[in-house]
DNA sequence: GAACGATGTCGAATCGATTCGGCGAATCGG
DNA sequence: CCGATTCGCCGAATCGATTCGACATCGTTC
């Protein structure tokens, strides 16, 4: 069933064959319906490796993922799930590559082995060794997130230093002046993970302009680490009456430290972060929170990619998303400063 | 900067290059040696599409999933994750096809093309034309679930039905005679969802046994589908003590309408369920559950392919979970039956 | 009617690996 | 000391597509 077999029943050569497949010379009609009925009757499709040897490109993309073990989280599930539309909306392919830890061969056979066209990068830290291996490797690819020296690379990625800065002034107009931020995990942020330093810098920034009391913390990325995370926070700090996060995963477990306390949401204390909209939406109450465009992300990644590859010289591009804040149910004027409004 | 250059460099032919790397033939230590340093020295890695023409296997697995656009839930993210783990482990490489809908190029591709030595599908319904079709092909391949006729393939799946009877009958030892099923959204059970038609034929099943009575209702697969729902239940059926249910998705939502209902749980009212562990011990309160081992099942089905992939002649092979219901905190005994326990 | 340009097709080279048969040279046994 | 093995390596064929140059046929044009 390979293309010789159909050129010796259709009585041509198997160049004739592949013209009238690629309409890249002209065939005459009556040939290509000849040669078209036998690949019917017979249901032959070109071999992709024997395609991607000659042409030198697979039509695959790769897309690396933090690892498995880690569960991710409803942003980075978006993020997954639109880059796998947008390439079959292009008819590409995606490889998934798990990187970091005992991983790294997968990620090695994605970047070495030429089995992708190019790459999509999630979960960038600001000195990622992978964007030096790609860059180094001269393989075109996109980042979801980026490194500290941005320009060397196209991306797109959340614009969390804005957001967060919106967040606190959003939470400063409500009359709240001890807020807190809670982080991603440890061990992310002192890996550098990009999102988290950003976040601690707007929200450092945005403390300081409007003269606020901020505190930071570090928190695991699900409910029980959420939890036990904000029971620590109150019991440090009980005139917080606010928190900005990035860490969705960690909000529902927020609520209940926040219920176990006796504490309402919004009257007792607010909460406003960067979320997955469906996630948002989801919680109950319904979180305020920048609903992060991970849909259309995916796909502006998949589309630079796709430029990138057709002309690896092109200049990077850049797209930072700060949407604004939805104001859902989880935030209302501080205790005792409702005059303030 | 192929095999035929380092062949040049190192004074050698590219037969003796390729024997070097794959050890199939000996090679002298020494030359060995230098061949290796040039290797290193220019980075090279052999071009996949060559080999795997020449081979004829491509080294990479294709994993069918849902349409991306309906979100996966947290026991479909457990299998992706262990899939992928178990495949990386086994350095074979996963590639990602959603199918179904407007995505049946995709899946196509994957049948079709020779990119991939087998597949690894997901979701499947009772009568599933991809299950046919992979027939047809003679591509090996695993199922994670199965079709109304499993012995045609290899799969491993979750007992729904011994999970679900079990479920009922830990709330009929409770004391509850009036149970609803929860099942997955409508369109799926309709489309012929194995899962959800288990699940169904174990709940009535059960409920016969005990001289129970039952209701079934479908429920989309988020938590605010899972509000109304039992909103609705519970305004329609009042009698309601206790729910099944295998819609994960749903169940935060479930909490909420009983909340806001004012019934407590497990006091007023109780739920048992199937989910992912990682779930149920996430939830609030934990979700008395059977733990669906996700992360055995995903790396069990990498190995049934495997092993069909080395001979395909093979007997088909089954595995069916059903693990026993962890108790955590949401059934307890029926109100007003405390003396029935 | 000769020169010319399309049009349609073929044969052969090519992509980068693996693998088989064979060929010297070294080693061994008798 | 000679024939038989073994060892180490090479050259060529092969996998299944694409693509380039060449060629035959046909219709135009001057």
């Amino acid at each position: 069933m390979n293309i010789g077999e159909i050129a010796k029943r259709a009585g041509v050569s198997r160049s004739t064959v592949s013209y009238a497949l690629t309409g890249r010379r002209p065939v005459s009609e009556e040939t290509k319906r000849r040669i078209l009925a036998v690949i019917d009757e017979l249901g032959y499709r070109p071999n992709a490796a024997a395609r991607a040897l000659k042409e030198g490109r697979t039509r695959t993309i790769g897309l690396v993922i933090p690892p498995a073990g880690q569960r991710l989280t409803d942003m980075q599930l978006g993020f997954v799930a639109s880059v796998v539309d947008a390439a079959a909306r292009a008819d590409l392919d995606v490889l998934l590559s798990p990187s970091g830890g005992e991983h790294d061969r997968s990620f090695e056979r994605v970047v070495t082995g030429r089995r992708v066209d190019g790459v999509i990068l999630m979960e960038i830290r600001l000195e990622d060794d992978r964007v030096a291996r790609l860059l180094a490797s001269g393989l075109p690819f996109v980042g979801i997130g980026r490194t500290r020296h941005p320009e060397d690379m196209s991306w797109v990625d959340v614009d969390y230093e804005a957001l967060i800065t919106k967040c606190v002034h959003h939470l400063a107009d409500l009359g709240h002046r001890q807020l807190a931020l809670v982080n991603r995990n440890a061990e992310l942020v002192a890996a550098g993970y990009g999102p988290g330093h950003r976040a601690q810098a707007g929200f450092d920034r945005a403390i300081a302009e409007r003269g606020l009391h901020g505190v930071q913390v570090c928190c695991g990325d699900d409910a029980q680490a959420g939890q036990s995370c904000l029971q620590q926070l109150l019991a440090e700090h009980p005139e917080l009456t606010a928190i900005a996060t990035i860490n969705e995963a960690a909000v529902s477990g927020m609520y209940r430290a926040l219920a176990e306390a006796g504490l309402t949401v919004p009257g007792d204390f607010s909460i406003a972060g960067v979320a997955a909209r469906h996630w948002a939406e989801n919680l109950h109450p319904p979180l305020t929170a920048a609903d992060v465009p991970a849909d259309e992300m995916g796909a502006r990644a998949v589309e630079l990619l796709i430029q990138r590859i057709a002309d690896p010289a092109t200049a990077h591009r850049h797209l930072l998303a700060a949407p604004p804040i939805s104001l859902r149910s989880t935030t209302g004027p501080a205790p005792g400063h409702r005059r303030a409004i």
